[in-house]
DNA sequence: GTCTATAAGAAGATAGAC
DNA sequence: GTCTATCTTCTTATAGAC
């Protein structure tokens, strides 16, 4: 594989993230897909054998991103309370984005999860993904495993409703104020 | 308009708002609606105008039966507290929908609400339904009206935020300890 | 690796016979 | 009011030249 078919790849997966996101996965069209990476159509084939193998990557390049950020969330967080501090930060710092297309999770979730679900499995990583690191913050915390895991679970679900209530009521003051008393409930924890 | 039309027009608009939630509104064709009602597909054209006006009908019965469940909910409690337990009762004896279509209200938000979002103002009044209604709910309880947008606001976030999560971990459970937790804070609120 | 062309079907909407 | 037939466009996927 040569670098220009690597950038190609990689233009496609980009474009296919973007528009999924926004538009949702089966509102994006193959001739979408490739307008947006700027390739020509036919192309598409030559790299994906179909709008499944596309999800798949996008997927998993979602999955990578979180476990970097979550990475990167350890890396310059001293506790574990700091480290939750920086994912309501992250959640809050994206209002506007989640007022304009949900969450990219979650969104992608409540599409895929419908009438049987065929696709949903490859969303539901990066939900879990989610869920099991905050778990982890919450033991490390000092919490039991089950109490870490309603804690995280707490956290996760505040998040998510706020991204559908923002997107409903198009207005991203919704996740200010939800992320507000998520700091205020994780102080009470101490 | 005799008996015979308004049946076919009422048994359209039941088999729209039963295949919007399960499969969303993009992904239900015209020609699963006629089948679904037991019509011809041509047929359609004749109660509507376009798929558009369908969506708009199906949002209008939908508003009704909600508003028609507030009222008997205010109906049958004496404090408005026990009002917004009905109002979470319901939450919970849906967990199953949820887990497997999510919230008919939410979910049809997220995926009208993307890219631009044309069709997304039909699907907020059943939002904002719900949220004025647990608002007057809290008001009635004593709140301020800031203080219970606020309370409307958060319950609605959380009942939200559940219904994702249960579709996406395909766990019912996630709406039932939501709703434990809700009742929780609601009686801290005395 | 890139591009053109096209297959084969499904979509929403419409026309008109009955 | 009901049904058949069709128009036009868009969809995913494929074949094959370069």
């Amino acid at each position: 594989m040569s670098s220009r078919g690597e950038e190609s790849r990689a233009k496609i997966i980009a474009a296919a993230r973007q528009l999924f996101y926004e538009k949702g996965f089966a509102q994006s069209s193959m001739q979408d897909l490739a307008n947006a990476a700027g390739v020509l159509k036919g192309n598409l084939a030559y790299y994906f054998s179909s709008k499944e193998a596309i999800l798949s990557e996008v997927v998993g390049v979602q999955r990578c991103n979180l476990e970097m950020m979550f990475a990167g969330f350890e890396q310059t967080s001293e506790t574990p309370q700091a480290a939750i501090l920086l994912f309501i930060d992250m959640v809050e710092k994206s209002a506007t984005q989640l007022k304009n297309f949900g969450c990219p999770i979650g969104s992608l979730n409540t599409e895929l999860g419908k009438n049987g679900g065929e696709f949903q499995p490859y969303a539901q990583t990066t939900m879990v993904l989610c869920i099991d690191w905050l778990t982890r913050c919450f033991i490390t915390f000092g919490q039991k495993k089950k109490e870490a895991g309603a804690s995280a679970e707490y956290v996760m679900c505040t998040a998510q409703g706020a991204a559908v209530l923002a997107q409903s009521l198009r207005s991203p003051a919704v996740v200010t104020r939800q992320c507000k008393l998520l700091r205020q409930w994780l102080n009470t924890l101490n």
